[in-house]
This record gives C-alpha cells, structure tokens and sequence, in this order.
DNA sequence: AAATAGCATGGTG
DNA sequence: CCACCATGCTATT
C-alpha cells in the first residue's frame, strides 16, 4: 500500500528522500497515502504544507472569517477549509469556532461534510469523490482472511480492533446534527447517502484488491467504511499506525480542526446547532449523510444506523470506559437489551448495521469470536456470528451471559460498544435503565455550571428526537433536551417486546397537537442565557446556546398606541403585564424580571389589564382564565394549584423538566425527576395509590393538569385575537361563555368525563376546532403548520430530524400518558369507586373525545378541543390537543 | 428433561 | 413491500 515505490519524498517539490518509516500525509485518490519525507510530514501536519510549497499555485482563497489564505485547490488542504453556503469559504479553525466552539469535536473537519460540496459531489463521479474526499472517507481496510474463522481467535483479536473501523466521528456529529435535519433534507440525505455508498462499494472493492485478498466474502469485502472519525491525537502522534488501520489518514490530522481527547459528547447546544441548519441546512445535512453512511454497501441506501442504536455516551462514561486518558474512546453504537438479550440463552442480538458497520466482516454463520474488554477492563469473548435470516442476516453476540450478569444487566439497560485508540480495542459499556444514566444524573449536578448537563446534550443531540414535524423545528428545539430522553426510555424500553406491544395495545393514547408556533411560544432561554434572533424564512427564531426549556406564553397583542406589545404572565402573582413585543422572557418569568415597566415589576402592583381586556386577549379561554385568575388571588390553595400546573404545563411538555432543579436524587417516579419535584409526575401518589381524582379535584395534580393544556392553548389565541380580534370577538365571547370549563372538572381531575358536555358545548369546540385548523393553516407557512403532538414514542425516534417537536410532543405525552396511566391503574385497583369502567369505555378511543376513557377529560374547555380533535375523525385540527386513551389498560404493568 | 442452537415467525418501521 | 429484529419454536445435544 505504499503509495510509491519510490524512495523520494512524495512531494515533488521536495528531493529529499524518504526516511526508513516514510510519513504518510494526505489521502491520495488510489486510496494510498502520499509519503513524505520527515520535513514536508511535518509541513503537512502543521497545516503549512501549501504555504510552504505551493504558494504559487492556483486555487488560493481566503477564509471568509480571518481572512486566513487556504489552498482550496489542492487535495493536501482539502480538509483545512469548509464551504460556506453563501459562498466563500472558512478556514476549519474558524468554522470551528463559529460553531458554537463546537464542543462536539466531531464536527466535521472535512469540507466534505458541507452541503455546497455535497451538493457538487452528487454531481461527480465516485472517482472524483474519492479524489475530492482525500482522506476523508477511508475505506474499510480489511483483511478478510483476519476474519476468517480458521484464524486463531487470539491472533484476530488482536487485530480485529484495527479492523473494526468505524465512522464515530460522524456518528458523533449525527447525533447532534441529525435532529436538525429537515425531512426535506433528509431526503437528500438519503441521496446522498447511496451515493456515498456506491462510493463505499467501489472503494470497498478497490481496498480488496489492494490487500490481494479476495477473500472469501465478497459481501464483507464490499463493506468499506467510511472513517470519518476524527483523528484522535494520539493517532497522530503515531505514525507507526499499521498500514491497514482504520486511521492512516493524515487528511485528518491535517485538518487544524483534528480532534483529541475524549470527547465526543456533542454537548452542542441544540437549539445552535438547529439554527445552523436551518441557516445551511444544507451542511448539516451533508454531515447527516455522511454520517448516515456506512460501511457496508448494500447498495439499498439505508445504511444508516437507526437512532436508536447511536451511541450517546457521556464523557464521564467514556472517561470511565478508556480509564486511560490517552486513550480516545470512539462511541460506535449501543443497544438497549431486549428481554431476550439479557436472558439466559446468552445471544445478544445486534443491530444488523451495527454489527456490519463496526464488526469484522464474517461470511460463515459461524462468525468469529470476538474479543470485548468492559469497563472494568476485563476482557471477554463473544462468539460473532450470524444466522440466515429470510435473505438477510441476523447478527448475534453469542455467550453474553457472563457478561451482562457481571455487569448486573437486565432487558432495558443498555450496553454500549466503542472503540479504545489507539488500540482498537472494543470496549463494551452500560448504562442501567433503572437508574439514570450515570451521566445524566452525575452531569446534571456536576455540570451545574453551564446549566446543561451532559445528558441534556446528548439527549439534545438524541436523534431519537427527531420527529415527522421536523419542520417545526423551532419546537423540536425544545423538546429536544428533555423529551428525547423519555421517549428514548420508552421507546427502547424494548424491554422484552412483550410488554412493548402490550404496552402499545394497552397504552393510552395520547394525541396532542399545536401548532409549532404556538409551540414556539412557550421556548424560552434557558437560565442565564440571553437568546439571540435570527429571521429564516420571514419568522423569527430565538437561537439558544443551551436547549432552550418552556415557559409560560405571552400574548401578542398591538398596544393603545398602535405598538406591538406582548402580554406576559407573571408565574408567581400571575398578573399580567406588558411588555416589549420582542421582550424575550426568562424560563421562568416573575413580575420582578419586568425591566421594562418599573412600576409593575413587583407582584404587588396591580395589573394594568382589566379582566375583559385580558378576554379580549384570549377569547376563548379568556373566562377560564379569568375565574382562574380571581380564584388564585382568593385562594392560597388554588395559588399552590396553579404553581403546581405550571409546572406541569412546563413539565409536561419537557417531560423530564430539563430546567427542574435538581436536587440530591431521583424520586422513584422518574429518574430525572428530584425530591421536590412537582411535576405532575412527580406530585402523583404511586399508580394505584392515593385519592381518586374527581371532576372538582382542585388537587395541584388535577390543577396541574387542566392549566397545563389551558396553557398549551393560549398562545393560540393570541394569535387569533391579533387578527381576527374585530371580527371574531363577538363570537368568541360567545364561545367563552359557551365553552365551559366544566369539562375539567370530570372524575379524573384532568380528565374529562365522557359524556359530559353538552351537544352544545361540543359544538362550540368543533367550531373552535375548524377555526384552529384555518388559522393555523394560514400561519405557518414554511411550516406544516402544526405539531403533531401525537408522536408513537417507539417511531419517534426515527422520524425526521431536526424536530424538537416530536420530543416536546413526547414530552407532554409521556406526562399525560403517565397521569392517564395512574388514573387508570387506581382505578382498575378499584380502591375507590372508579366510574364505571374505563377500559370498557376505553373501547372507543372513538371520537370525539370529549370523552376520555380513563376518565380523563381534558376540558374542551380550554378551547383546545380535547377530542374534537379527533384524530378519528380525521379532523386534524393543528390546535387541537386531544388525548385519547385507548382502551383496555391491562396495566402492563 | 434441560439446555442449547438455529430457524421461523410476525410485529414494526 | 421490505428489512429488521425480538422472540417463538423445534431439533439437537
């Protein structure tokens, strides 16, 4: 594989001859390595290569940023730029920096990974790609015959790790950037991924050649990988890397952006990171491609790995893992155990692309065996292998028991593989599913500082988040911290498929659905952090630095003056006061963060809004609200209430509550949730346990409950009250009075009880839910239009990147689903007298809704047509927020 | 009879 | 419609 048989350097401005050990430089087209003699190496690995030696040459460009020159025309400093979607082009150190100092070091360090080149790269041919990649996409430089099963297993072991190259980097990169990833651009994407993949075959097939092992196994061999993981320094620093390792490419060393250390938490800030793609979506995209591609060419252009089995290792736990701080722990994938994983027949089940991408290649269903060191450093081995499996194959680590009884695994937890570098060495993790993440609960006080814990990142960066409602991606912003990590429990919770699909048969079903932007108006920044705007495509977006978390909502409204103000609940008094229509409000915003209004920045100045002009605001809730209001004023305990609901409001959106104050440690509800926690998870008695809840419950569970949707649903008419303020105020205070709140008051306190409204009622909600789809329809543009809350956790994760929303969605999902969970479980204990039986009524998620099996009602009260919304009836009303619960609850549980 | 190995089936995306 | 994969089922040890 020498890249000449030359003995002279192989920079032909050089004469010097090449020393015992010639250092590879950048990545030439035939897939060898241009040899340098020790001073151009040393050119090339300080970045210098084309100052020093081609300074004359074409191809020169200046960083858009730093005006830095960089050799664009020139393969040795392919990787020391990037393409800037408005043209032009940044050095790395500058495209690093303005990425968010991308503390996810698996930024792209190649240009390759941009959109503008991407897009050119559709139009090149393999060989060009190949060219114009350099380094970059290494193939899988296997050795067939290493793998093969007459090969003593001590001699692959060995070697193997070496061999099992992987992309991580880009896997890095995915889980923080994929989120963002539009469904347009994902499209593209997968585009773009085929064509990597043809690209792989053919590099695959021209490395066979070049190893002069044909192998066995044409499929292994066609497997090429794409290693685009960062160079570790340590890589760098040892030039003595085998030939045929993963890592020779000095591309990647060139690149100033190279990365080192342990990393690899994309602890990008979401919502950044999101804004970057919207801005190049293009680019992220490029990144999601490539990393999307795998190693093995099946040609079918599905070579990704599916969410799910992206590795979202924390630091600590890499930390922990490699032990050595010199080594650099490359994530490849994990795997929740199934029921069957962590029985005793000792097989455990890997994902097929997984195995393929990150295994050694095996053509005998025999496999290999597979040597794996935990983190304990012990070493175990499993025997790699496959069975048939229709056309297709079944990828299984057999002799697994010992290991996963070692580490204490049970189906749910999860284990983690990586690669060690230098030495290749796969080291196999674990994260328990009982308990939170180490990471998440260690970064969650440990990483106070930033406010955002690891978890958090890597939750952000959990593609699992990605939701069909991508576009909405502002949202998906949000949700992104916290949501994903419940859905991922959830979802993952593979925990046994048996009670997956009983929990999936028996599960409420819970559709909630707003708009992204009504969505968007509960973001906030996060604590101490000061969001900046950014206009795409006509609407505004608050760019975060940390995932942003959710708030109560404003309302927009257009002052005496004729000036556009925004109407902010104070969350303690809940007073409303005016503020700036571009006020951007804290998480938690207080009549003492009134900056702008001096005199009302105190709870106990008076609001300088009447109660009809409040209804004015918010027609449709505007008497709820107002009752609601008065009452807390009256009512200390209803005061308690309200707090309680927002909370949940905010909870049960986030779900895990990203902005919670952590306390010493997870209650028993929910690991991310702390003592003192009153989230509606958190403040409900055990399943089956406590009070049942009645219509008039006023418990802060119930309050909860029922503000958290009323205050999904103001935001909505905020809108509304802007534009149709004249023409549809008559009719809204019809509505107002029409609509009653009752409906809350059902058995279960949020619940609605079915049957409880009046036709007339219904009616009005149906109206209300027409005139929400219209709205909404006419007002997101760019955008579908519309959240769909009613994400199936179990697809979630694989649903188009870029949106948050599907984790907000999730979020409350999971909150509500969690509280339907328990009314039904108490119920179904019987304990107290449930009404009648839900799982009878369950039967019929039927329609409309207005009825909730499990007895909750959530009040069409809200306007937010609970039920109307049918999702049965097709109505897909964006505005709506139904909850439906399905029927038998056969508590899975 | 129990444990294991491997194939087949069927839910899910 | 297909691929994936969790698990069932059966043959084998």
């Amino acid at each position: 594989m020498s890249s000449s048989s030359s003995k002279v350097c192989y920079n032909s401005e050089c004469k010097e001859l090449k020393s015992e050990h010639p250092r590879k430089g950048w990545r030439l087209r035939t897939g060898e390595y241009a040899e340098l003699c020790d001073r151009c190496y040393l050119a090339y690995e300080e970045g210098r290569f084309c100052e020093t030696f081609h300074m004359n040459a074409a191809g020169w460009r200046c960083c858009e940023s730093c005006g830095k020159r960089v050799h664009c025309g020139c393969i040795v400093s392919s990787q020391a730029f990037t393409l800037l979607d408005p043209g032009g082009v940044e050095c790395m150190t500058c495209a690093r920096k303005n990425f968010v100092l991308t503390p996810n070091p698996a930024w792209p360090t190649s240009m390759f990974f941009h959109s503008p080149l991407s897009e050119r790269l559709k139009d090149l041919s393999v060989k060009n790609w190949t060219h114009l990649a350099g380094s970059g996409p290494v193939p899988w430089r296997q050795a067939p015959s290493l793998f093969n099963s007459s090969i003593p297993s001590s001699e692959l072991h060995t070697r193997v790790p070496y061999e099992v190259d992987v992309s991580t980097g880009i896997n890095k990169l995915n889980a923080s950037e994929r989120i963002f990833v539009s469904s347009m651009e994902k499209k593209k994407v997968e585009d773009f991924s085929e064509r990597l993949m043809k690209v792989n075959l053919t590099m695959g097939t021209q490395e066979s050649l070049e190893n002069g092992k044909p192998g066995n196994n044409r499929e292994e061999q066609s497997s090429s990988c794409l290693n685009i993981s960062q160079q570790s320094a340590s890589l760098k620093e040892d030039p003595s890397t085998p030939q045929f390792g993963p890592y020779g490419s000095v591309s990647e060393t060139n690149a100033q952006v190279g990365v080192t250390g342990t990393h690899l938490r994309p602890t990008l800030p979401l919502a950044k990171q999101f804004n970057g793609n919207l801005q190049n979506g293009v680019e992220s995209s490029a990144d999601t491609q490539i990393r999307n591609a795998r190693p093995r060419a099946d040609a079918r252009g599905r070579n990704q790995l599916l969410p799910r089995y992206w590795p979202r290792f924390t630091d600590q736990e890499l930390q922990q893992i490699s032990g050595d701080k010199n080594s650099v722990i490359t994530p490849l994938f994990e795997k929740m155990l199934s029921a069957s994983d962590a029985g005793r027949i000792g097989r455990l089940v890997l994902p097929k692309k997984c195995a393929e991408a990150y295994f050694p290649p095996i053509s005998q269903p025999e496999g290999l065996p597979l040597k794996v060191q935990d983190s304990k450093g012990k070493e175990w081995v499993f025997q790699f292998r496959f069975w048939p499996n229709n056309n297709s194959r079944m990828y299984v680590l057999e002799g697994v028991t010992p290991c996963i009884q070692s580490m204490q695994l049970q189906a749910g937890d999860i284990v983690t593989f990586s690669r060690l570098e230098p030495e290749g060495k796969l080291v196999m993790g674990f994260r328990k599913a009982s308990t939170a993440p180490p990471s998440d609960q260690e970064n969650e006080t440990n990483k106070a500082s930033n406010g955002v814990s690891a978890l958090a990142d890597a939750e952000l960066a959990d593609p699992s988040s990605w939701s069909k409602v991508d576009k909405s991606g502002y949202i998906a912003k949000e949700a992104l911290g916290s949501k994903s990590l419940i859905s991922r429990k959830r979802k993952n919770s593979t925990l046994g498929s048996k009670s997956k699909r009983l929990r999936i048969e028996n599960e409420d079903l819970i559709e909630l659905k707003l708009t992204w932007e009504e969505a968007q108006g509960l973001l906030r920044a996060p604590a101490n952090h000061i969001p900046t705007v950014v206009v795409i495509e006509g609407f505004e977006f608050e760019e975060y630095e940390d995932s942003p978390i959710l708030g109560m909502p404003t309302i927009y409204a257009t002052g005496s003056a004729g000036e556009k103000i925004q109407w902010a609940q104070c969350e303690d008094c809940f007073k409303w006061r005016k503020l700036p229509m571009n006020a951007l409000l804290p998480s938690k915003w207080t009549c003492s963060d009134n900056s702008w209004d001096p005199e009302r920045s105190s709870c106990s100045a008076a609001q300088d809004l009447t109660t009809e002009q409040l209804e004015d605001l918010l027609p449709s809730h505007s008497t709820v609200t107002s009752k609601k209001m008065k009452a807390a004023k009256q009512d200390p305990d209803n005061i308690e209430a309200l707090e309680g609901l927002d909370t949940l409001a905010n909870l049960a959106i986030l779900g895990e509550g990203e902005s919670l104050p952590a306390s010493a440690q997870a209650t028993t509800k929910h690991p991310r949730h702390r003592p003192g926690c009153s989230c509606i998870v958190c403040i409900q008695p055990p399943s089956g346990k406590g009070p049942k809840h009645k219509q008039t419950c006023t418990c802060n569970v119930c309050l909860t409950v029922k503000r958290r949707f009323r205050t999904l649903m103001m935001r909505r008419e905020k809108k509304q009250s802007e534009k149709e303020a004249e023409s549809t105020r008559k009719k809204q205070q019809q509505q107002q009075q029409l609509v009653v709140i009752d409906k809350l008051d059902d058995d279960t306190s949020i619940c609605c009880n079915t049957g409880s409204s009046s036709p007339n009622q219904k009616k009005e909600v149906l109206e209300l839910s027409d005139d929400d789809l219209n709205r909404t329809k006419s007002s997101t543009p760019p955008f579908k239009g519309q959240i769909d809350l009613n994400i199936q956790p179990e697809r979630e994760e694989e649903l188009s990147p870029g949106s948050d929303s599907g984790s907000m969605m999730k979020l409350l999902q999971d909150a509500t689903e969690r509280y339907l969970k328990q009314q039904r479980l108490s119920s179904s204990g019987g304990s107290e007298n449930s009404p009648g039986n839900r799982s009878q009524q369950v039967g019929g998620e039927a329609g409309g809704g207005e009825s909730l099996s499990n007895g909750v009602t959530l009040g069409s009260s809200n306007h937010v047509t609970l039920g109307s919304s049918n999702h049965d009836g097709g109505n897909d009303c964006p505005a709506t927020l139904s909850i439906k619960a399905s029927a038998s609850m056969t508590a899975t549980g």
